[in-house]
RNA sequence: CCGCUUCAUAGCGCCCAG
């Protein structure tokens, strides 16, 4: 079965959906039998293509079948998908049958809904949320964070970004990403100088298109001794420019 | 008895042109 999950999840990534039903039932003409991580992937493939309610079916098509119970998995994923749709009252409908169902939201779950909040534009809502999460990791951080910077906070975003240090969780390339880039809109150039500085002194090596931005806004400045000195540092520690 | 392989979350289309 693991095999056929493998191939099933080529399939599902690349958006071939129906092949990946049909290896479905090749599945259970062979004694391999599916198990909840096949339907845990079809689900998924059906939200990447926005086949939402189709995955809820599959979800729901679960519950008849024995070792085949609907997990945590499961029902994150069909609210991923929603919220990628912006069906924020959807996914917080089967939030909650999920949770009348017995089963219990992770810090996946949470994670998810703070980034449709905030996607959605509705960052209070992920704020209110966030606020009452029990625990908090990098995901949930850095998208917070990442939130606040596509509104034009970066002040609230940095304060949390000191915030998550205190309590010991470390930034990582996706948040330094989210807090450059949100320096570079709002041309706060020194700033997102800095902070570059700080996560090579960190050894993450950063992504091309973070300095990109950077070497776009001091280029722009008329900077070009500082621009020149950036793009020295970038290959130094291991980016390569493009 | 133990271990390995398969399922869900965050950052970027940045230069030029328009």
């Amino acid at each position: 079965s693991i095999s056929f999950n493998i191939m099933m999840k080529g399939l599902c990534n690349a958006g071939n959906v129906d092949e990946a039903f049909k290896v479905l039932k090749e599945m259970e003409g062979c004694g391999c039998d599916p198990d909840y991580v096949t339907f845990n992937t079809l689900i998924n493939g059906l939200c990447r293509v926005s086949r939402v309610e189709e995955g809820f079916r599959v979800l729901s098509e679960m519950r008849g079948r024995k070792n085949c119970r609907p997990s945590v998995v499961s029902y994150t994923t069909v609210i991923l998908g929603y919220c990628r749709e912006g069906k924020l009252d959807e996914a917080v409908k089967v939030l909650e049958e999920m949770v009348e169902s017995g089963d219990k939201p992770n810090l996946v779950t949470y994670n998810i809904l703070l980034d449709g909040f905030c996607k959605a534009g509705n960052v209070k809502r992920a704020e209110g949320l966030f606020g009452k999460m029990v625990g908090h990791d990098v995901v949930s951080y850095t998208t917070m964070i990442d939130g606040y910077c596509k509104v034009g906070q970066t002040g609230e975003a940095i304060r949390l970004m000191n915030e998550m240090q205190v309590k010991g969780i470390v930034p990582n390339v996706y948040t330094y990403s989210a807090m450059i880039s949100g320096f570079c809109k709002e041309n706060k150039l020194g700033e997102a100088v800095c902070l570059l500085e700080e996560m090579r002194e960190r050894g993450i090596i950063g992504k091309t298109f973070m300095y990109n931005s950077v070497l776009d806004g001091i280029s722009k400045s008329g900077n070009l001794d500082q621009a020149n000195q950036i793009f020295e540092k970038m290959r130094e520690s291991g980016c390569k420019p493009n």
